[in-house]
DNA sequence: ATGGTTTCTGGAAACCTTTCCAATTTAATC
DNA sequence: GATTAAATTGGAAAGGTTTCCAGAAACCAT
């Protein structure tokens, strides 16, 4: 009843190498040198084969080519939360970029939770994955530093530094802009400036906090450190804590919000307290939520530009498999001045 | 001088089935059913594998069980544009719910071109993904519906009709949404009302624009044919349309932006325009763009839940991978009313 | 004990390629 | 025309697993 498999007659299963091998004459190495391009292939039996493919509508099949050459094809992709809309974007400009170069992109969430990482990271090995980039959630913790150290593939860090891992990162230069930011704010006259923001277990944090403190200490400005307050890159985190701030008794007149996330906490906490950011106080973001340039209040940012990171961390990957050293790639940040700035200073 | 494969002495290769069978001192079979879960498996056998497993520091190689199984533990999930918020969000609850279930998720943007998005399914087919999700460019391409159907997985299609099709849906309940909106505006003294969408090459147009006729008629106001643009979802498309329509003679007073993109475009325009959306003219987005709710002109839309869309879309192609019939469901969209819906009455 | 199930295990094929090696053909040189 | 080198091709192993089948062992009832 159900049609054997047959040589002669036309199946329905998918044609494999056999098959075209078969209906060319030739001989199943041959099939593949020609359509892996191997140089040592003459003309007519290079005819022969691409008829013969071409007629049974021949297609590799991806997952034995990527058994026997052990190379998959396949670049992970770990972020925190791809619903991030900076995360977004790298993602995006990174996924067309790996395409155009013939790999595909797998991407997990690591959902804030080292544990999560690590495994996302040990299925990756275990799915043999030719290279990952990720924006890790913590540069030090151990199980994670284990899971990367066994993955034997090439690794671009974004935004992160792990010591003694032989990897790529691509780093903003995140004490230039809040510098810069901060210079502002102070030269506007705010005093009680806070700055919210992610862990110090990670390198941007350490280097938004120095380019904070240079800023004071440039202007002569004692540092208002019961206004710093670093916990989690999260909204939650970004709304308690600017809850807590602005119910001091001494509240802050401006806030610097670090990251895409602590943005969103902050707005949320406002929203609930009845405070207009950028006019009953000056607000400056780092990172742009879209539109953050045509929203009315016209809010200011610590900027860098998340296409170009998507871009260059595909480009480096791709450079990795083909055997390059890693590299690291710094990439600049700017501030850029908006109506928020001056908010609160009425 | 290279260190030879041996079965006695300790490799650096990681360990494979045959290094487990020897260790334990049974057959390869065996060590595959113990690890897979099979039934038919003595303790003392089962007991012996896992300790052999577990000092040899064993995982199975995933390509080789893909090969030999044909399960590759994979979806594709296709959107125009991850760095869209909302399909963000969709990618991030959808990838949690099937990393849950032991799948990962293969992302691929179509980047609005149905070329793009045929190649994209036809590597995924030759990567033999078990499963797909996709919010495709266009409904009824051919190219697209052959790449489809020649596709031998269950499809999950967000907000698309693809007729003669076995694929499961996701579709939201626009006609109701926009209905409402548009009513609202009604209501509140708008006549000249512009909707700008995409094409109605895709079922969503062509419902929103039902939605929006009906609430026309259902009103007695002549149907403002002229004010009515659909093209493309793209950012670009929304901004050259909203600035065409707003230099008419006789201008809209009211805008609905027929999604995420359109929504973009038409704030950039205003903003060369220097009209202020929601004080200056009404103003309803069809879904949300993060922090909507929070940013100072309180801008009316027409929501769906992406978060909703994204762990429906995980369940149902989990579902259809375990063998049921593929399944519509319908997700309900809600008229948000804001500030914005009043705005360029005074 | 015997016959008949049932449970468990081992061996080998199969999944579909790539790649190594040896063999053959072709070209090149004298 | 013979010899050597180069280009091309075929055959078979290898990559690491799952799964089928048959055989062995254990169990049960008579």
């Amino acid at each position: 009843m159900t049609p054997k498999k047959s040589s002669t007659s036309a199946r329905q299963q998918p044609a494999n190498i056999h098959d075209v091998a078969e209906r060319a004459g030739v001989a199943i190495s041959s099939i593949s040198r020609v359509l892996s391009g191997h140089p040592d292939v003459s003309d007519r039996m290079r005819a022969k084969v691409e008829a013969a493919a071409a007629e049974l509508g021949y297609e590799p099949d991806f997952t034995a080519q990527s058994l026997r050459s052990g190379a998959t094809k396949t670049i992970g992709f770990i972020v925190r939360d791809i619903s991030n809309p900076f995360f977004g974007v790298i993602a995006q400009k990174c996924e067309q970029e790996l395409r155009k170069a013939g790999y595909s992109m797998l991407v997990m969430n690591s959902d804030g939770d080292t544990e999560t990482e690590a495994a996302n990271i040990k299925l990756l090995r275990r799915r043999k994955i030719d290279g990952l980039i990720a924006s890790l959630v913590a540069e030090d913790a151990p199980k994670l530093k284990a899971a990367l150290s066994e993955l034997k593939a090439p690794v671009v860090l974004i935004d992160r530094e792990v010591k003694g891992l032989n990897a790529s990162a691509i780093i903003g230069n995140h004490h230039q802009g809040v510098h810069d930011a901060v210079a502002d704010l102070l030269r506007l006259g705010h005093r009680r400036i806070a700055f919210v923001s992610g862990s110090t277990r990670v390198f941007i944090t350490r280097d938004r906090l120095q380019g904070f403190e240079d800023a004071f200490n440039e202007a002569g400005v004692k540092i208002p450190s019961d206004l710093i307050s670093l916990g989690t890159f999260d909204a939650e985190f970004g709304e308690t804590e600017t809850l807590r701030l602005f119910n001091l008794k001494n509240p802050p007149t401006a806030l610097l919000a670090g990251g895409i996330g602590t943005t969103s906490g902050a707005m949320r906490a406002w929203q609930k307290l009845g405070i207009r950011p950028g006019k009953d106080i000056g607000f400056v973001a780092i990172d742009e939520w879209p539109l953050f340039d045509v929203f009315g209040e016209q809010i200011s940012s610590v900027y860098r530009d998340p296409a170009e990171i998507g871009r260059s961390s595909a480009e480096i990957i791709l450079q990795s498999l083909k055997g390059d050293k890693p590299q690291n790639i710094l990439v600049e940040t700017t501030y850029m001045p908006r109506e928020s700035s001056a908010g609160g200073l009425a």
